[in-house]
DNA sequence: AATAACACGTGAAAAAGATAACAGTGCTAC
DNA sequence: GTAGCACTGTTATCTTTTTCACGTGTTATT
């Protein structure tokens, strides 16, 4: 039972190795890797133990190995369709940034009201019409969502993905979604997080962990 | 000195109660307030305490009063000009998404290399080209920015920003930023936010606070 | 060969954050 | 009136998360 921030961190860790590995780092130590994600070293000593995989205290962590080791407990066993509600400009802006990513997860369909966007591939992304989300979700098995429509259509398309047999919803939508204690919700508030910034810049209050 | 998180959750309780301003609504409980937030009455009260606004045992809370005494502790007493930089889909949709909202946090001024985008007005932001960064900000006063360009360019910019006396930082970009620590920076990270989802959405786990 | 220097994993302490408990207050209903 | 209720502000307790500190094993150095 990992803590909830360490499930985040571990997800930065990886993308930081990702970049590593590009860059022809093969290993590095918990403090490199620490400075690199804004952690301490202790914290990433910690975070790494859910995943099983240990390090050698003369070579450090193995780049590829840790990357491997963080997959298998991060990923599903098979890679996984994401759905997308909401073809708006955050929405594209969402599957512009997931084209061709992560192998392990993968924006497999969108889905949007406006007939101009339905029917057409964007960003290698097929968008279909509103009135086929249930039936779309439920033949391609997908369990995770995300939600780019206004904040007043955000509930209504809440429940029926969860009809759908959604287990997690990614939301941008500025609302609290009310669903079943089983799903999972993360909520993304800009005007949250902007109000946040705001408050601390004017505390001069020093930059946050992760 | 209140929670890193009650901060944030202050934001959340002001969007909601301005939501419900609109539909009429004067006056609520902790525990109505809670509902809506997703978190404990106690939660709440705690919150709230902060602010100094104190309610009545019998009517609850007064909404344009606690909207008033939540925004005199999140706000500066003046309106204060955000600035953001790269003007993609990311950033077009969040300049849409800010037109008219906040009073007291309004985006001023907006920057892109682009020159087709470049001194147009953009949903009612000027775009200015990368070049003025520096010498916009320091004239407008500007001391929070919005980060919304491509990983590789991200540390260039937050460069330029601090050295033009922006004190907080809104990252949507997929990178550690290192600045100094009078600098606050909020990281949006939606990779990490989704792989956190699929990830509860595997364990069953229930929804999440705030 | 002995020892100093490191960095690992992990249990224990400390800090932060959330929840529960309680005293106080004003209304309502007898 | 006064007992009962429903709520508040705030203190106390409990839980979660982070940091510290130590034992271990390996390499480099005297």
């Amino acid at each position: 039972m990992p803590s909830h921030k360490s499930i985040g961190r571990l997800s930065l860790y990886r993308s930081i190795l990702n970049r590593l590995l590009r860059d022809g780092v093969n290993s590095l130590f918990s403090h490199e890797l620490a400075s690199l994600a804004g952690a301490t070293p202790s914290q990433v000593r910690r975070d790494l133990m859910v995943t099983g995989y240990t390090g050698s205290p003369v070579r450090g962590y193995d780049v590829r190995d840790l990357l491997a080791s963080i997959g298998r407990f991060l990923d599903a066993p098979e890679s996984e369709g994401v759905a997308l509600v909401g073809v708006g400009n955050l929405g594209r802006a969402i599957m512009a940034f997931f084209t061709g990513r992560r192998p392990s997860l993968t924006i497999q369909a969108a889905f949007d009201r406006d007939p101009y966007k339905v029917n057409r591939v964007i960003h290698g992304i097929r968008c279909h019409p509103m009135e086929d989300l249930e039936s779309v979700l439920v033949r391609e098995h997908v369990r995770v969502a995300i939600i780019t429509v206004p904040a007043i259509e955000a509930q209504d398309i809440a429940d029926r993905l969860c009809r759908a047999g959604v287990k997690g919803i990614l939301n941008f939508a500025p609302v609290r979604l009310r669903v079943l204690p089983s799903v999972f919700v993360e909520d993304v508030d800009v005007t949250m997080s902007l109000e946040k910034v705001a408050y601390y810049s004017r505390q001069g209050n020093r930059a946050e962990g992760i």
